[in-house]
RNA sequence: GGUGAGGUGGAUGAGUGGCUGAAAUCAACAGUUUGCUAAACUGUCGUACGGGUUAAACUGUACCGCGGGUUCGAAUCCCGCCCUCACCGCCA
């Protein structure tokens, strides 16, 4: 961690007001910090210079001292051996001042976000965003149409009151064909996943410090994951998190390159303040399912591959027959990591609102500084690669709109790419 | 949870106070040889942060799991922690 930040801070030191520009667009609100960075980092280099300077002639000096020893010049030793006393001291004090200063820089830099990419456009709320495409039908729905939170109780296939009774609100407990959709889903998923090229992991849903650091949930997000502290875990608010550090502090060789992963896990966000039909039914929970696909890319290669990832999901999308948009966040709306994120959203119906079904982003080098992912390039020399990631997808809003949009006077059809995998063509 | 062994460069693996940023072997890379492949031979071959340079060259410091300590000097000695492996206990 400590080396890794050192790499950030020499690329916000190449164009200091254009990084300022660039974090205006995502509304980030304390510019003053990139100042402050920068002239720690003068105080760092000044302080390492004159430490290293002292410390050479020291070393030097114990060489001699050896020296004076082996040859029995004991008067010799002893007064090389003063001055090497004097220069420690002050070496010390040098010292002391570095390390301090040092973790000020890290700090402080811990908490810039990532630059937004070029495309992204400014704004600051979600009305800002731009529609990319629609695909899919709304349907019509007849008379009397239930939300889904109605649909499941009549179906008897999610029971909130006794997940709420067992653990708290927001931890939905699946039942029968409930819980049997929920299975078919991820297997449908991860399948569609594997077929496209990515290989299947089955991550530790809890993650150390130094994980949660590296995709960078920590600072940003602290709060927001549940934490353990009697073993200093967190538990996961998405598979990103242990997927893409399976390659924390490793290099990989180019031609290995792209690397593609997709990982299922239940996934947990303590998402506190929210409240009214936002949060009502699925439409937000504490510990949902959902199936992740990440990659490592070249770093002249990652936006081929997040467009390349935004068709996968919207294929899949299509194969459930949802109707669906896909958004460009502006700035403001995106997440502390991303440099550019396109979200998909799903129409549900019953509620007759967009619900956020996933988010497909690229990082560019921002994780892969922090968790110092790297592969060797035709020089020989280490460089940071490019990280992305995206839902494909999550559950929980998905079941919402298969429910609202396919339900029937007393079944729900169900899209036929899920027949197999449940074991039959609707719920009854 | 208990006991024991161990963590050294891409890998294997030497190294118990200065000549060790680290032997040797393998892998990798470059070259020579070779009809091709193979083999042989020669050379290169850790990382990070500084100084220096147009860029190099060159040069300083640190790093042998992590963090402290002893010493003029630590991979090597001492203390704490983490992790891995083995066996025992408990257990899905």
């Amino acid at each position: 961690m400590k080396l890794a930040f050192m790499l950030q801070i020499n690329i916000i030191r190449q164009d200091i007001d254009s990084v300022k520009e660039r974090l205006k667009i995502k509304n980030f609100q304390h510019i003053e910090l990139v100042d402050r960075v920068v002239s720690l980092d003068d105080e760092r280099k000044t302080l390492q210079f004159e430490s290293e300077t002292l410390q050479a002639s020291v070393n030097t000096q114990s060489k001699s001292i050896g020296q004076f020893i082996a040859k029995g010049l004991k008067e010799e030793a002893e007064q090389a051996k003063k001055i090497v006393a004097a220069n420690k001291s002050r070496i010390g004090e040098l010292q002391q001042r570095l390390s301090e200063t040092e973790a000020q820089l890290h700090q402080e830099l811990v908490k810039l976000p990532n630059l937004p990419s070029t495309k992204v456009p400014a704004g600051t709320s979600p009305e800002d965003n731009i529609v990319e495409r629609e695909g899919g039908i709304k349907p019509n729905l007849p008379q009397g149409a239930l939300p889904h939170w109605d649909l499941i109780k009549k179906y008897d296939i999610i029971d909130f009151e006794t997940g709420a009774k067992i653990t708290g609100s927001g931890f939905p407990l699946y039942k029968g064909q409930g819980a049997r959709l929920q299975r078919a889903l991820v297997q449908y998923f991860l399948n569609y996943n594997i077929a496209a090229g990515y290989t299947e992991y089955l991550p530790p849903f809890m993650v150390n410090e130094s994980s949660a650091y590296g995709t960078g949930q920590l600072p940003d997000k602290e709060g927001q994951m549940y934490y353990m502290p009697a073993d200093n875990f967190y538990l996961i608010p998405t598979s990103e998190v242990p997927v893409t550090n399976i390659y924390r502090d490793e290099i990989i060789k180019e031609e290995s390159l792209p690397v593609k992963m997709t990982a299922y896990s239940p996934c947990f966000r303590r998402e506190a303040g929210s409240f009214g039909k936002d949060v009502r039914g699925l439409n937000r929970v504490h510990q949902f399912e959902k199936v992740e696909i990440v990659q490592l890319t070249h770093p002249e290669k990652s936006y081929d591959a997040l467009e390349e990832m935004v068709n996968h999901v919207e294929r899949l999308l299509g194969t459930l027959q949802l109707p669906y948009r896909i958004l460009k966040l502006c700035g403001g709306d995106m997440s502390f990591t991303s440099a550019l994120t396109y979200d998909f959203e799903v129409y549900s119906a019953a509620q007759q609102r967009w619900l956020e079904v996933s988010s497909v982003s690229n990082f560019e080098a921002y994780q892969a500084n922090r968790a110092k992912i790297r592969y060797k390039d035709g020089n020989g020399k280490n460089q940071l690669l490019h990280t992305l990631n995206g839902s494909s997808l999550a559950l929980p809003r998905i079941v919402a709109c298969l429910l609202e949009n396919n339900q029937q006077t007393d079944h729900i059809l169900l899209p036929g790419v899920l027949h197999g995998y449940f074991g039959s063509d609707r719920i009854v």
